[in-house]
DNA sequence: GTCTATAATGGGATAGAC
DNA sequence: GTCTATCCCATTATAGAC
């Protein structure tokens, strides 16, 4: 697919609005205008706007969860571990990214927010079919780094932790364009990734019951 | 305005819907099917859809507002301050949403987290105008609580605060489906208010070098 | 206040010429 | 592969009878 094909402008389109917008918010009279393609070629090309949404998505996807798997292997046969080096296992999978789009850590982040938020229940299922062995690994690394913990509380702090990053991610413009003016302080994805990290190490580690 | 009435039928059929699906995928079709009045009697009553999504909000931020204001600047007054106490000043005015609807304390929370995913850039203005002291001062408490934090930092974690908060309650009824039967765990709104302060105390008071 | 009917708009998808 | 033109559907909003 050559890079500036038909195709290739409609995803980069599409993913730039779907980040932004959401999904559903985002009408396929948009993403052919902000590519400026002809409308018709959306269904040509991928057959009708799910399968669009899916396409994007597997582009991040197909590169970001091959090299996650094997960051979570390895971290799940080191002899210790601690929160701070699982969750580390995302970020250099993260940062891969930049491969696929300039902007593509931040951009993969909020596509997965929106995806969790909107009511795209499909998209759910497309992971969970595609992509569940990564998140069993995640599982088995977080028990084995926070061993006091139930497998209920572990429950409830992973989907803690899931919704401060998502939700962080789909507001990162924003956030960062406050603390630049605000603080004056200059911060990339990654350095967002690291303010994150320690937040949700201690989150997940804390004592449930103080 | 009487207990039925098709005012209050629509608040409570809109507030339902948005809270399940936000407010975008909600049709004033679904609220008055739902409802069971007229279509045109939203646009009577309220003029437009904007202006439903502001009377549904309102219902609870004045009631849950100035409740929380008091907290706050009691919290203020107070000589030593922590973190739990702090966010703990959020606990009883939402409980006295109750006696909106009994499902208050999770409704408002979700309404909540719908308008700031959404792209209901309205919303955020009303809440900011109306409410803004409030914010305020749950900002000073915090500070007071977490000296520790340069301003910066403590921007970041409120952020990601918000976040969790704002995404647990969008999803809480799924989690809690999930809990119910995966860890045999019944647990009610108020119990996962108290799950989450200790998540987002210690999130909050991590160290930012860790 | 409530209803029916309808206007006006914007959405996804497609047929068929080129 | 690309384009125009159009279909069909759902949406918000409103006009006007009751």
């Amino acid at each position: 697919m050559s890079i500036n094909s038909t195709k290739q402008k409609i995803l980069d389109a599409a993913e730039q609005l779907f980040a932004e917008r959401g999904f559903a918010d985002t009408s396929l009279r948009m993403i052919t205008g902000v590519a400026e393609v002809n409308l018709a070629s959306v269904n040509y090309h991928f057959g009708s706007k799910k399968e669009l949404i899916k396409a994007v998505m597997d582009r991040y996807l197909s590169v970001f969860m091959p090299a996650a798997e094997q960051a979570l292997l390895q971290q799940l046969a080191a002899p210790h571990s601690n929160l701070h080096q699982v969750f580390g296992c995302f970020v250099a999978p993260l940062m891969t990214l930049t491969r696929v789009h300039p902007r593509g850590p931040e951009v993969f982040l909020q596509l997965l927010g929106r995806g969790y938020i909107d009511n795209q229940g499909f998209l759910r299922w497309f992971i969970i079919n595609h992509y569940g062995s990564v998140l069993n690994h995640f599982n088995q690394a977080i028990q084995a780094a926070a061993p006091h913990l139930s497998p209920a509380d572990l429950f409830w702090r992973l989907h803690f932790t899931l919704g401060t990053v998502v939700f962080t991610m789909a507001s990162s413009d924003a956030l960062r364009d406050i603390a630049q003016t605000d603080f004056n302080e200059e911060i990339d994805i990654e350095g967002l990734v690291h303010k994150l990290i320690p937040y949700l190490a201690a989150g997940v580690a804390a004592s449930p019951t103080e």
